[in-house]
DNA sequence: CAGGCCCCCC
DNA sequence: TTTAGAGGGGGCCTGA
């Protein structure tokens, strides 16, 4: 069977667009890739899902369209093509041609028409047509007949409608009564001009009894007085609305069979357009290509001679290894379980006796190379019980300072630095020798690994193949990267002063570790699972289906909005399905005695599966407690990061949550649990960033910071404050630190748009300085296309560019939040190195072992809780000197909840 | 196992 | 008046 897929392009595009807006996507040459990338994404898994033997897209051509002119109150502003769209349709077409899929723009008809007549025509040819939209009106695909619908995945319409369907869906006999609906509703979509006063409520009723357009203006006088007023002002109109929703069928086209063919070969252009884009994840999806001009780009000079060096790198007893290492100064290490690896110059020793390894690692005189140097301090550390020292040259955590939102991984780096793919680096292979054992030949790797039959046989050659991948380009790498720190003074210190003294603070947290009453959380975990296990019986009642998965939101969607009826108009999610988020479900409490159920079992789910259950499991057999780990090369802030578990998001606001903190514990009987948190400390680096006066002086007098923008705002004494204006007054700080919208606050605060704006210009007007801070901010962006914290760390923007004002926009609130979240990341890492410091200076056993981006955690040894108060509120509150201070609150108690 | 959804933290 | 709409994170569940 011929099977013939027609695809509405613009409607595509549109989707697309809307799609990317909140993470526009950006390739290294500044190009804003978002549209071509979900696009080409979506064609490429349509065709692999649907399997059409057939394809084509029809675009509306790059002007105002037939229809619309057509239509002499089309309202341009309203069918204004957004920037971006506009500019990657041509880019588009060509990637679209690259890939051999027919594309049909036929001038002066729009793509609906077009495909329309496509599928009409093929149809009539015995195909079997499929017209893939992704808009939910379905009116934009009614013709004189009804087609096969086919709904883009990810759209709002979730069946292939028929003819049954359609009109069950519309309440009428004849499908084509849509038409008739659409006409007298108005589309706005497709800027077709409705009747005055006629809803989609309105226009169904209309249609259901009069027929038609036609029937309801011959049957004028049975209407009410407002309609027959209301129709004779359409009439002038009416008629040629009603063609312009109508999808024409017979737009003559010179397309044959043979064009609509789907091949999709993966042609070299088409690689190279991706490897343009760096749409690295689409390449798979490509056919294998059979051209040879597939390899990417020629190897640069630099590659070769690169290449002739690894050459000489040879295998060396340990002490040819030390004598290197001191010689240069550095030394290249990697770690897989067992094997010990270290390269220095071009010499490589491998062993898994790490104490062989001792004198080596504690030279503080030798900087260690290597990749992930964290994780190796601690394996190292657990194997021996000695410290790397020296200094600690990570070239993930190096890479993360010179652009913290690309990839660090090794492979990339080598490829981009180097250009080596470190996976191609292998011995060529003798092509004769395909059946037989794979000679030693005299090639590096075996060169390199010596006797095919070692001495411990035990490891897997293709494990030692992968560790010397990983560890041969650690030097080359670590040289290029000393090459681009050479240009950027700033970024050799952030990453010198605070950086690499953080790595061995972070892994000795890690490796402290937190403890945990287990019996605590499998008392909590029981009582909250039978209460959650009621709820889940009272919802399944409620919902009258004793299958219902309450915990699965498609299910629950349907229960509430199909069978419950709770909002005709319910939000739908990307994926189609209803959207059932706390926001929604906080909207319909009223409505219903289930919601509050779901949320409260929600609740309830959330603690048990995230915070309590998944706990014991975490505890490591040896210490007893849980070791997070710390991810310092991921946030585009400077923030760190805490996984496997997450300590960094365990619950405080809720009265249920927060009854886990007290599960977290000192270390024993001897200790407690020191709290200390910077207060407000990203509002105090807006206030001191903008040198806004009033801001300043709010801070300088120690004010309660959220009273007095209260008191500024409402232009009221602080003690005339209430407790609604200060909490809005906070809202409105907390917009500031993440660059303010006047939607984003009128969401918040339950305002009108319009209030939120007058809030926003108060602020403004009481904190001037700060406007005009976060103005410079903008610019300093646009100009240098970075923005940077105080340190020196930066956070490049590219997209502060775009003509794209949503993704602009986005940009311009990352340009005035990094800065802000990134100096308070700075900072605060500073304290960590020194509060280490001084707890080991001073002989103190007390030890850090969580920070939570503005706080502290120290498990202090009870008789050193004062002194380590005392540390800890020094350390943090003279960090730096700022013109005004940062204060510090410090507490101890015998669970986490009890310190905080 | 990835993507989508949801919700916890600062 | 369709899925935009304050920043930064991570984990669980579903369904392929």
């Amino acid at each position: 069977m011929k099977k013939l897929f027609l695809i509405d392009g613009h409607a595509l595009i549109f989707r697309m667009y809307y799609a990317f807006l909140r993470r526009p996507m950006i390739n290294s040459k500044g190009e804003d890739t978002s549209i071509l990338f979900g696009f080409t994404k979506y064609i490429l898994e349509l065709a692999r899902r649907e399997k059409p033997t057939h394809l084509a897209i029809a675009f509306d051509p790059p002007c105002k369209t037939f229809r619309h002119e057509l239509d002499p109150d089309y309202k341009a502003n309203r069918a204004e093509t957004p920037e971006l769209i506009k500019s990657s349709l041509e880019p588009l077409i060509k990637l679209m041609e690259a890939l051999e899929i027919p594309v049909i723009m036929v001038p002066g008809f729009e793509a609906d028409d077009v495909i329309g007549s496509m599928a009409k025509r093929w149809e009539a040819a015995g195909f079997d047509v499929f017209m893939v939209s992704p808009d939910k009106d379905l009116g934009q695909l009614v013709s004189d007949h009804i087609y096969q619908y086919k709904p883009a995945k990810g759209t709002n319409t979730e069946e292939i409608v028929g003819r049954d369907a359609l009109c069950k869906k519309y309440g009428i006999q004849d499908p084509i009564q849509i038409i008739d609906i659409l006409t007298l509703w108005g589309d706005a979509s497709d800027n077709v001009r409705g009747v005055r006063g006629i809803g989609e409520v309105g226009a169904k009723k209309l249609v259901a009894q009069y027929g038609s357009v036609e029937g309801i203006l011959a049957s004028l006088d049975k209407l009410t007085a407002k309609q027959q007023e209301a129709f004779r002002e359409a009439e002038s109109y009416i008629r040629q609305s009603r063609e312009l929703v109508t999808i024409r069928t017979d737009i003559p086209l010179d397309v044959t069979e043979q064009a609509l063919l789907l091949r999709l070969q993966g042609s070299a252009q088409s690689r190279q357009l991706f490897r343009h884009y760096e749409f690295s994840s689409l390449l798979p999806l490509l056919p294998a290509s059979e051209a040879e001009d597939d390899l990417p780009e020629a190897l640069s000079p630099q590659s070769q001679s690169l290449r002739s060096a690894l050459e000489l790198v040879k295998i060396g007893s340990l002490k040819e290894v030390e004598k290197a290492a001191r010689n240069s100064h550095r030394l290249a290490l990697n770690y897989q379980a067992p094997e010990w690896l270290v390269m220095a110059e071009n010499t490589v020793y491998r062993t898994n006796d790490p104490h062989t390894l001792i004198p080596l690692f504690t030279n503080n005189q030798i900087t260690k190379v290597g990749y992930d140097l964290k994780g190796l301090w601690k394996v190292f550390r657990e194997q021996t019980g000695q410290p790397l020292q020296g200094e600690l040259a990570d070239l993930e955590v190096m890479h993360y300072l010179l652009n913290p939102e690309s990839s660090h991984l090794y492979d990339t780096l080598a490829i981009s630095y180097l250009g080596l793919d470190p996976k191609a680096l292998e011995a060529p292979k003798d092509p004769t020798a395909t059946t037989a054992q794979p000679q030693p030949e005299p090639d590096l790797f075996s060169a390199f690994f010596g006797d095919p039959a070692p001495a411990t046989p035990s490891i897997d050659p293709e494990q030692r193949r992968a560790q010397w991948q990983q560890a041969v380009l650690l030097l080359p790498l670590h040289d290029a990267l000393l090459r681009s720190y050479q240009q950027d003074e700033k970024i050799t210190r952030l990453y010198r002063e605070i950086e690499m003294p953080l790595i061995p603070v972070l892994a000795g947290m890690e490796e402290e570790g937190f403890r945990i009453d287990c019996q605590m959380l499998a008392d909590y975990s029981k009582q909250l699972q039978t209460q959650a296990d009621q709820l889940e019986t009272r919802i399944r009642e409620l919902a009258e289906d004793p299958q219902l998965n309450v915990a699965s939101p498609k299910q629950l969607g349907l229960v509430l909005f199909e069978k419950l009826q709770l909002d005709p108009k319910a939000k739908k999610n990307k994926s189609g399905s209803y959207s059932t988020d706390e926001e929604t479900l906080l909207e319909l409490q009223d409505k219903h005695p289930i919601v509050s159920d779901i949320l409260r079992f929600r609740e309830l789910k959330k603690l048990i599966n995230t915070y309590i259950d998944p706990f014991p499991s975490f505890i490591a057999p040896n210490t007893g407690k849980i070791h997070t780990t710390f991810n310092q090369a991921l946030t585009a802030t400077g923030r760190l990061s805490s996984v496997k578990p997450n300590l960094q998001n365990i619950p405080i606001r809720s009265e249920l949550g927060r009854e886990i903190r007290r599960a977290f514990i000192p270390s024993d009987d001897n200790h407690l649990l020191v709290s200390a948190d910077y207060s407000q400390i990203e509002l105090r680096l807006m206030a001191i960033l903008s040198q806004d006066p009033g801001m300043l002086e709010d801070f300088r007098m120690e004010k309660d910071i959220h009273t007095a923008t209260a008191a500024r705002i409402f232009h009221i004494s602080e003690e005339a404050v209430t407790r609604e204006q200060r909490s809005r007054a906070k809202t409105a700080n907390f917009g500031i630190i993440y660059g303010i919208s006047a939607f984003g606050l009128a969401q918040r605060l339950n305002l009108s748009r319009t209030e939120a704006k007058e809030l926003i210009d108060e602020y403004f007007r009481s904190y001037p300085q700060v406007r005009a801070y976060m103005e410079q901010t903008k610019e300093t962006a646009r100009n240098q296309s970075f923005v940077e914290t105080l340190y020196g760390r930066k956070r490049y923007l590219p997209a502060i560019t775009s003509r794209n004002a949503v993704v602009r926009g986005l940009a311009e609130r990352n340009a005035i939040n990094a800065p802000l979240q990134g100096t308070a990341a700075d900072l605060i890492k500073i304290a960590m190195i020194r509060v280490d410091q001084r707890l080991r200076q001073e002989g103190l056993q007390s030890k850090l072992i969580l920070q939570v981006h503005d706080e502290l955690i120290v498990d202090a040894l009870k008789t050193e809780v004062e002194a380590v108060k005392q540390l800890l509120k020094e350390e943090m509150e003279r960090v730096a000197n700022l013109a005004i201070p940062l204060t510090v609150e410090c507490n101890s108690g015998v669970n986490w909840l009890d310190a905080h």
